[in-house]
DNA sequence: GCCAACGTTGGC
DNA sequence: GCCAACGTTGGC
């Protein structure tokens, strides 16, 4: 297959977290388009992973944090790589940064698209029960990222768990 | 609501 | 550059 000048060869998996009370999988299935560009990463980590690491075709599992209970809900694709994150120069946004220069804007977004809610959402303590998931960085101690990179091993073992056999 | 873990800020 | 104070994340 042909592919356009700077794309790569393999696809990456990712992992988002999002708070369901703020922005759930449900509401990005029923987002226009099922699309949304994912603003307010106020994390440099987070934000590098999306400007350096994240391509078009990339999937996405989009997991709830701060869930009852916490779980892998779905599975996304990315449809847009990085650009600016406009609420970062909306002072009425709760992520405002007024240090953030328009000629060189601090943070970054990309724009993800629901592909499909897992039949059987895996939650935290089934990823933390399950021993070829212990690498997952998810389940290390202390970690915090919003952004974070999946191994295409584990992408796969999620999605088994979660009952798409044939993943997205 | 609690609190451990982490990132950021700012005084020095 | 150090590091204490503070704010946030996110499971429980």
């Amino acid at each position: 297959m042909l592919r356009a000048m700077g794309s790569r060869a393999t696809q990456n998996y990712w992992l988002v977290k999002s708070e369901p009370e703020s922005f759930s999988f449900a509401d990005l299935e029923r987002a226009p388009r099922r699309t949304t560009g994912w603003d307010g990463v106020r994390n440099y980590q987070a934000r590098n992973f999306m400007r350096d690491g994240m391509r078009k075709g990339d999937r996405v599992l989009f997991y709830h944090s701060n869930a009852k209970p916490p779980a892998v809900m779905g599975v996304c694709e990315v449809v847009r790589e990085a650009h600016p994150d406009p609420t970062q120069f909306d002072p009425a946004h709760d992520h405002h940064d007024p240090g953030s220069d328009p000629d060189e804007p601090r943070w970054l977004m990309v724009d993800v698209k629901a592909l499909a809610p897992l039949p059987e959402p895996v939650s935290l303590t089934a990823l933390r029960a399950n021993p070829r998931l212990a690498e997952l960085a998810l389940l290390q101690r202390g970690q915090r990222l919003s952004v974070m990179p999946v191994s295409a091993a584990h992408y796969r073992e999620i999605l088994r768990m979660g009952g798409l056999a044939e993943g997205p």
